[in-house]
RNA sequence: UGGGACGUGGCCAAGUUGGUUAAGGCACGGGGUUUUGAUCCCCGCAUUCGCAGGUUCAAGUCCUGCCGUCCCAGCCA
């Protein structure tokens, strides 16, 4: 294996918005790049999140530029303080640090300022239409949309009513500054966007100090233009948002305008990715929280133990571009086992016990095995693994009437046990229903690991843990959320049916007690990756959270 | 039936200003190593780039037409 781990440093993945900086690069466009990331502070982030988060900081990265984290906060209705916090530390906990942490909320008095210039330049105007009359007024996909009666109201009295909306003489819903555009532009966005309505309500970091609050399409490219943004990289849905987004830079009195870049949104199978749909689920109970690690947050992944690293990875793996795809949960768990086999110390732990009596080993005694921590890598070191006349080994491990090509445990059989010694069977017990209770072993005393006789060769190799010193654990096993490929796809249900059942399942395991000096994630040989749930275990009862199985060619061989 | 975008192997995705044999990863199949049926290592895997025409000595790359998919009619972002 290779020692490099500078993972950071592997080839990046050339794509069009790479592209595009290096021209503006080297054109002299920009002497250097400015990129950010904007999430409204109303979810929690998930790894769609993480793609557009990696491909800022790291193209910015990349060409020694800056990021800023901008909390795109103009909804107060919908916004709320611990949401911010959270995002800041998914961020980090992805291993990226921000240049500036921006609000858009800070530049209210701006935005302010700016849509008075618009007003002043008869390029915007009050409008008291309601909504739905709006909408009546706006067209259709195929008709154009007809002047709303206030659109050539003065400005002198679109200003003074402007005004009267800010300090809140008006109820919701009463007025909207409109942009002056083109009722019949063919992109509905440019029909006259609304750029603020009236809000009575508070905001989570200006208090009472407005009663109305600017629209995205207002708020979004000044924010950029602000804040020095060069690149303003945004999903696919916002194509129609750009000639807006420029048209507002080109109509104000700011002279930098930073280039809006859609990229096609991340789509995982088996699983849904909206911060709607996902606070659902956890409004509803199915599952624990934002954090259950079931969930496609960071913030599950984290608990769960998916390494920041893997995340990173997957997102440079997935490359950039304006088709729309759905990549396979499975790559993103090839990234995960990947990460953990490098670096994930392992270990011996038995998820379904069955007893086993080594019948030539003396009662009473204990015998200290040394095992490596990783079989690749020496500089992991050792650890001391206690073995007993009583073992468990994993239930699936014995076949009293063994498949054809079955390496393990089988009556007559012998099988090496990991980091010890060959057994061979002798008998087996069952209880009054028939179920196996115990089976009984014999072990040969030259094969022990490190003697001469060890390398002798059997079939099989299975995992053990000592019945004295193991250490029982609880153990969640978790599966795909959803059982079809893709939730939504059926419009006559629910995406809440189609979960899976068996996306939770939990066992008493037993434990090899090395694990509970080791780091965050480790392996269970043949088992899978493990690490401790960071909210629900204890030293008394320690809980442990399969990140991802092993790779499992022979049970694949069985579907 | 308006506008915007996309369409390269099962899934992603590279493909310089058109120039030979269409990167790479995942998946899959076969073989080797192995005290994890893990890892690792080999080998194989698109005569073809949504389809049909056209331009050219030469087209995935240019032109025309067609087909398919996605997005847009919030005082959400």
């Amino acid at each position: 294996m290779s020692t490099d781990s500078s993972t950071d440093e592997k080839t990046k993945v050339s794509h069009f918005i790479r592209n595009i900086v290096i021209a503006d690069l080297s054109s002299g466009k920009h002497q250097s790049i400015k990129t950010r990331f904007p999430p409204e502070p109303n979810g929690y982030l998930h790894i769609g999140h993480a793609k557009a988060i990696c491909l800022n900081f790291e193209l910015a990265r990349e060409f020694s530029g800056l990021t800023n984290l901008r909390f795109d906060d103009t909804n107060p209705a919908k916004e709320e303080e611990v949401y911010a916090r959270a995002i800041e530390a998914d961020i980090r906990w992805l291993g990226y640090q921000w240049d500036e942490l921006c609000h858009a909320s800070d530049y209210f008095e701006r935005f302010y300022d700016y849509a008075v210039e618009l007003i002043t330049a008869g390029k915007a105007y009050v409008e008291e239409l309601s909504a739905d009359e709006m909408r009546e007024y706006r067209g259709t996909l195929t008709e154009a949309g007809r002047p709303s009666p206030w659109r050539e109201r003065p400005q002198e009295e679109s200003l003074d009513l402007f005004a009267r909306m800010r300090t809140g003489e008006f109820p919701d819903g009463a007025y909207v500054l409109r942009a002056k555009i083109d009722m019949a532009s063919p992109n509905i966005k440019m029909r006259d966007p609304a750029i603020y309505r009236i809000r009575n309500i508070p905001h989570q970091r200006t208090g009472d100090a407005w009663h109305i609050y600017p629209m995205y399409d207002f708020a979004h490219c000044i924010s950029d233009a602000i804040e020095g943004i060069t690149h303003s990289l945004c999903t696919l849905e916002f194509e129609d948002h750009r000639p807006l987004y420029d048209w507002v830079l080109d109509n104000i009195s700011i002279a930098a305008h930073p280039q809006q870049i859609e990229f096609a949104r991340l789509n995982l199978d088996y699983t849904v990715m909206s911060k709607r749909r996902l606070k659902l689920l956890v409004d509803e109970g199915l599952v624990d929280g934002w954090d259950d690690p079931r969930m496609p947050t960071l913030a599950a992944m984290r608990r769960r133990g998916y390494p920041p690293q893997a995340i990173r990875n997957f997102a440079e793996l997935i490359g950039v571009t304006k088709s729309e795809s759905i990549i396979p949960l499975g790559v993103l768990e090839n990234e995960v086992r990947n990460e953990l086999n490098q670096t994930a110390p392992r270990a011996m732990g038995v998820l379904d016990p069955l007893k086993i009596v080594l019948l030539n080993f003396p009662e009473g005694e204990t015998e200290w095995l040394e095992a490596a921590r990783h079989p690749q890598d020496e500089s992991m070191g050792k650890r001391k693994v206690p073995i007993t006349r009583e073992i468990y080994i994993e239930r699936g491990d014995f076949m009293e009437e063994p498949v054809r090509k079955y390496f393990r445990l089988k009556p007559g059989g012998e099988v090496r046990l990991r980091n010890a010694f060959i057994i061979k069977f002798v008998e087996l017990m069952k209880d009054e229903n028939g179920e196996i209770v115990e089976i009984r072993c014999e072990l040969d005393p030259q094969t022990r690991s490190g003697m001469p006789e060890s390398n002798r060769r059997v079939k099989g190799t299975i995992h053990w843990v000592s019945a004295e010193h193991g250490v029982a654990a609880e153990v969640r096993l978790y599966d795909r959320l959803f059982n079809v490929e893709n939730p939504l796809a059926d419009k006559q249900r629910d995406f809440q049916e189609f979960i899976n059942p068996d996306c939770l399942s939990k066992a008493q395991a037993i434990v090899e007690p090395s694990v509970f000096a080791g780091g965050e994630n480790f392996q269970f040989e043949r088992v899978g990756y493990f690490c401790f749930d960071s909210k629900d275990s204890t030293a008394d009862k320690p809980v442990l959270n399969r990140t991802v199985s092993l790779r499992d060619s022979w049970a694949k061989r069985g579907q």
